[in-house]
DNA sequence: CGTTACCCCTGGAGGC
DNA sequence: TGCCTCCAGGGGTAAC
């Protein structure tokens, strides 16, 4: 489920439970995720207290006092993760795979497909991570604007819509928010990246940025209920204009949405209306 | 260097 | 009812 704003969504749902509170240690019930998840983790965060939670794209970084001799927790929800806060000794249900066990509260991983991982950095800045290293801009930062977009597609022959999606690029920006964001820009996920005019980057950049905004907002709202509920919706994303609508007539010239497949993935867009 | 293919894994939907 | 195929919001890595 999880893109960019889910992932922030979750971040500020997660900050005014957690920040501050002492971690008691955590519980593994599944060797590895996408990665195996290190052992190490049952022993050696008891007794941190959980500083600040951060973002870098996807990945949730939490800071278990790692000015003072403690690290990070590096946390990716991978296509099917999600957490959620419960009450103490709450029985874990198929596919709950790891706990961080404070005082107060669990903080429960649940990720059916494992595509997601946990691992722990410590001993150096947390963007030095192997996994964090060679990510790409962030769309929310001022700097990412679309001259910052038209300068990076120079010598970008393939299409615009797999390129969004690559994080050495840009974070955050999957499959859905892809195809919304170029709906609403007008523009076709099939262009060459290089033939798109700066001009209409600029468009572009502002697509993504107010796609993305309008997801965070959303997903806010439900923020409460995400905490508190130990079934959460996960489902914070607002109707979409063209994604998983195959067939169905463009909400702006009622032509049929069409999909095709780019890189591996379904793409969803409207002839008419996407150049 | 840029781009694509494959793989990791489970579950739900739909065809037969 | 069961069994099969295909699809799914990600991304690291290998190969072209």
């Amino acid at each position: 489920m999880p893109e960019l704003p889910e992932v922030e969504v979750s971040r500020q749902g997660l900050i005014p439970h957690l920040c501050g509170q002492r971690l008691l240690g955590a519980v593994v019930r599944t060797p590895r995720l996408r990665h195996e998840i290190p052992v190490v983790l049952t022993s050696r965060l008891a007794g941190l207290r959980l500083d600040a939670i951060g973002r870098r794209g996807k990945y949730l970084l939490l800071d278990c006092e790692s000015r003072a001799g403690g690290g990070w927790l590096v946390l990716h929800l991978g296509m099917s993760g999600s957490l959620r806060l419960v009450p103490p000794d709450t029985p874990a249900q198929r596919h709950d795979h790891v706990d961080l066990i404070f005082a107060q509260t669990v903080l429960r991983l649940r990720d059916p497909r494992r595509f997601g991982a946990l691992l722990w950095h410590e001993g150096s800045p947390v963007e030095s991570h192997p996994m964090l290293a060679g990510l790409g801009i962030e769309p929310l930062a001022a700097a990412f604007d679309g001259d910052w977009l038209y300068a990076a597609t120079r010598r970008r022959h393939g299409p615009i819509k797999p390129l969004l999606m690559d994080s050495r690029l840009v974070v955050g920006i999957g499959n859905i928010y892809a195809a919304e964001s170029l709906f609403r820009a007008g523009i076709s996920p099939l262009r060459r990246a290089d033939r798109i005019s700066r001009v209409r980057y600029r468009v572009l950049a502002q697509a993504i940025r107010a796609t993305l905004e309008a997801a965070i907002a959303a997903g806010g709202s439900s923020v409460r209920d995400y905490v508190h509920s130990d079934g959460g919706t996960g489902c914070f994303q607002l109707s979409c204009a063209v994604y998983d609508r195959g067939g169905e007539p463009c909400p702006s010239c009622g032509k049929p949405v069409r999909v095709t497949r780019q890189a591996g993935r379904s793409t969803y867009y409207c002839p008419r209306c996407q150049r």
